[in-house]
DNA sequence: CCATTTTTGTACCGTATCGCATAAAAATAG
DNA sequence: CTATTTTTATGCGATACGGTACAAAAATGG
C-alpha cells in the first residue's frame, strides 16, 4: 500500500492559489457582500468543488481572515525589520501597512485597507464567532507593537506605558486602514503615521 | 380650496420614529446584510409603504448615514461644551463618543461603534456614492475636531499642527469605534482616549 | 481490466431578496 | 354622496442565494 500518491481523481486548482483568489473578493466585497457565485468565477471552479475543499461561506470567510492576519504579520515584521530604533521600526511598519491597504503591495490590487478591520468588523455583532476573530486580530496587534517597543526600548519604559503606547499606535492603523478604503492617498496616510509615532513614542528614549 | 389638512388617508407612521428604528437595524447589522424585511418588521410598515416614503434600500441607508452624522456631531458638540479647555473638552467629546459606540447612551441599545465608520465602510469599495458619503463623515469629524482646537488655543497653536492633531484624534477616535464593536468595555476605551489626547494635544497650551 | 477513491460538473431544492402592480381603506373637497 | 387623493395591504414576479444530490470523469491499486 503505497501512500506517496493520491488515489481519486487528481485536483484541478491550487489550493493556496485558490485561497488568495478568494481573499481578494472578501477583501473587496465583505462578507455579506460576496456570494459563492463570484467565488466560483474568479477561482474558475464550481461550488460543489469550493464546498468540499473549503467548507461553508462562513468557514471559508475565517479561513480567510486567518491567512490575512498571518500574511500581515509576516510582512510587517519584515518591514520591521529593515529599520532601526525604536521610531524609525515603528515608522516602517505602519508605512508598510499603509502600502497594503492603499494596494501598493503585490498582496492586493486596490486600496481596500485591511480586511479584518475594514469588513470582519461589520460583522462582529450579528455573530460571535467573527467578533472573537475580530477580537483575536486586534490583540494580536497590539501585542506585536507592544514587543517590537519593549524589544527597542531596552527597559527605559514602563511596561503600561509600552502596552499604552502600543494600543495607541494600533488605534492609530485601524484609522488609517479606513481612510485608506475611504481613497485616501497613500502619501498623505504616511504624512499622518510618521507625526503620530512622534507624539506617541516619548524621544527620550534615544530616538 | 384649504390646503390646511393634507388630502389623502393619513399615515399610521410617525416619519421621525421610523428613521430612527430604521437607523437601529442598519446600524446593527450593516448594508448588505440588512433586509427590507427586517425592516418592515421593526418598524411595523409594510414594504410598499417603506418604499414610498423612503425609496430603495440605498437611497434609505444613504438618509440614515446622513441623519446619524448629523445626531452625532450634535451630541459631540453638546457634550464638549460641558468641559472648558483644549483638552478637558477633547476629552470630553472622545467620552462621549466613547458612550455613543458602547451603548451607553439613548440612541442606541447596543456596542455597535460609528454607524458610518463601522458599517459604511464595508461597502466603499463597492459603490463610489458610499465611498464619497464616507469621506464626507470623516472630513467633517476632521473639521470638527479642527474647529474645537482652533477656538480654544486661540491662535497659539499653527494652522497645520491643529489639522494635524485633529486628524491624530479623529484616527484615535474611529479606532475606538472598532474596538467597542468588537466588545471591549467603555471604561478601557475611555482610558485610552484621555491619554491619547494628553499625547497628541501638546500641553504648552495651558492645560 | 475492474474495483475503489476522489474530484468535477450539472442540475436542483427551498428560501430569501428587492421592487412593484393592484386593489382596498381612509381621509378631504365640493 | 360622489370624486379625488393618499396610504395601506396583499401578493406577485423575476432573480439570487447557499447548499447538496447525483452521475460522469480521472486518477490509483491490485
Amino acid at each position: 500500500m503505497k501512500t506517496g500518491t493520491k488515489r481519486g481523481r487528481p485536483r484541478k486548482f491550487d489550493e493556496d492559489e485558490t485561497l488568495d483568489q478568494i481573499m481578494q473578493v472578501f477583501w473587496k466585497n465583505g462578507y455579506a457582500a460576496t456570494s459563492l457565485d463570484q467565488i466560483a468565477e474568479v477561482t474558475g471552479l464550481n461550488r460543489p468543488s469550493l464546498y468540499s475543499a473549503f467548507g461553508s461561506k462562513k468557514d471559508m470567510y475565517l479561513t480567510i481572515v486567518d491567512r490575512f492576519a498571518d500574511r500581515m504579520h509576516i510582512y510587517l515584521r519584515e518591514a520591521g525589520g529593515k529599520a532601526t530604533g525604536v521610531r524609525p521600526r515603528l515608522k516602517a511598519i505602519l508605512a508598510a501597512a499603509i502600502d497594503l491597504y492603499t494596494g501598493q503591495t503585490e498582496l492586493n490590487g486596490a486600496p481596500y485597507g485591511c480586511l479584518a478591520i475594514s469588513t470582519l468588523q461589520t460583522e462582529a455583532v450579528q455573530d460571535a464567532e467573527f467578533r472573537e476573530a475580530l477580537d483575536a486580530v486586534i490583540t494580536r496587534m497590539d501585542k506585536g507593537i507592544a514587543s517590537l517597543i519593549r524589544h527597542e526600548t531596552q527597559g527605559s519604559m514602563a511596561e503600561t506605558d509600552i502596552k499604552e503606547a502600543a494600543q495607541h499606535l494600533a488605534l492609530i492603523l485601524h484609522g488609517l486602514s479606513i481612510r485608506a478604503r475611504a481613497g485616501e492617498a497613500p502619501g498623505v496616510l504616511k504624512a499622518l503615521a510618521e507625526s503620530a509615532v512622534d507624539k506617541i513614542v516619548p524621544a527620550s528614549t534615544g530616538n
